[in-house]
DNA sequence: CACCGTATATACGGCTGCGTATAACAGCTC
DNA sequence: GAGCTGTTATACGCAGCCGTATATACGGTG
């Protein structure tokens, strides 16, 4: 279908990129056509030929995160082997601590308590991300109960500890987190004692 | 002096409980003066008459919050008692349950991730809420280094919950994160085994 | 009821941002 | 290098929002 020797000077990747980049700095109100076309050098000419609107854009940005942030991340993981808790940290690291995907994590998490969308895409990594968790967690714990709770704690622990402005003395958060990162992965001599857990109904 | 017998139809604090409706609905882009007007049923031409400008009225909804998150809520969980374990739940109910503060709290830990005046205000909040975690924890746990993982794990769960998207199959959220607070909560038999938390120096 | 002082409505200028229309431009083909 | 084709620059209209200036409505006071 028609011959066509052309190279769209800033194509939709970039735009993508740049906008991923905007979204992780300010947040989705920060990603701007005319912001990004200036931060890329161009002006937004080019941006309606890629895309139908700003909407396309952040739809087009979700689904680039949502890509990276699964099969990427999963495949790095199962390629390269090591011990569960070995996989978790190296999980965490990949998806938390990367400079790149981590902020944008950050900032999707907010979005998506105001937008559905976002939180139905947000659902589906979370959850991929938990079965990882599971998987890991279950290898030296098991009852299923406490593998979830104790599943739930690692990643409420690896997102939390980004919007937790606290200090803590002497110690340096690495540290602290470290400690925490023993309590949840280490299999306790005994399961926690029976408390108040067993929601009635 | 000059007698003045006047009411300010609407008043300083209309604005600012308007502007954090507005900022747990949308985020601070979304406290807009013109905006704030219109719900509060006026013009925004009285509202200059109480605020230099849009910035004055963040800063002054920043107080406003800053204040109610810690002061009252301190007050609220002295005057009640309770052992240890109840302490916390109170805490962790008043904060973060309230429909009216929490959606406020987490919007603005978003903020402080891009602010460093609202991160400073962020540290001052959350270093009084660690310090009441870490005084009931240390009703039950010795080890100083474990009392302060078990707060952050305390404080990130609390926190966490609330942008973690996953689901847990049968269980409910409540039932895992009661069970997560048992872990956390309840003294183990043996302090977690010790692993690799001891990070140098 | 006229008068005063204040709070608010209204009108304005300036800026930013979206989306469209049109014109200039670059690469490829012949 | 003329012609084609798709990309980008430029210019435009429109809307939202900030902050200011001016006018109006309103509650007390004498």
């Amino acid at each position: 279908m028609a011959h066509n020797g052309f190279a769209t000077r800033t194509p939709r990747e970039r735009w993508i990129e740049e906008g991923l980049r905007a979204l992780a700095a300010g947040g989705p109100d920060a990603v701007r056509v005319e912001t990004l076309a200036k931060q890329l050098g161009v002006t937004k000419g080019g941006f309606y030929g890629s895309f139908a609107d700003r909407d396309a854009l952040l739809t087009a940005m979700l689904d680039t995160w949502e890509r990276e942030s699964t099969d990427e991340v999963h495949e790095r993981i199962e390629r390269e082997g090591g011990d569960p808790k070995k996989k978790i940290e190296r999980a965490g690291l990949l998806t938390f601590s990367s400079d790149r995907l981590l902020p944008i994590d950050l900032a999707i998490r907010d979005w998506a308590r105001r937008d559905d969308e976002v939180a139905e895409r947000l659902r589906r990594v979370d959850n991929r991300r938990m079965a990882l968790l599971r998987e890991m967690i279950g290898t030296f714990c098991s009852d299923p109960d406490e593998v979830e709770a104790r599943s739930v704690l690692a990643f409420c622990l690896l997102i939390g500890e980004h919007f937790l402005a606290a200090e803590h003395g002497d110690r340096t958060r690495a540290q602290v987190l470290a400690r925490a990162g023993d309590l949840i992965l280490s299999r306790t001599p005994k399961a926690g004692r029976p408390g108040s857990h067993q929601a009635s109904r």
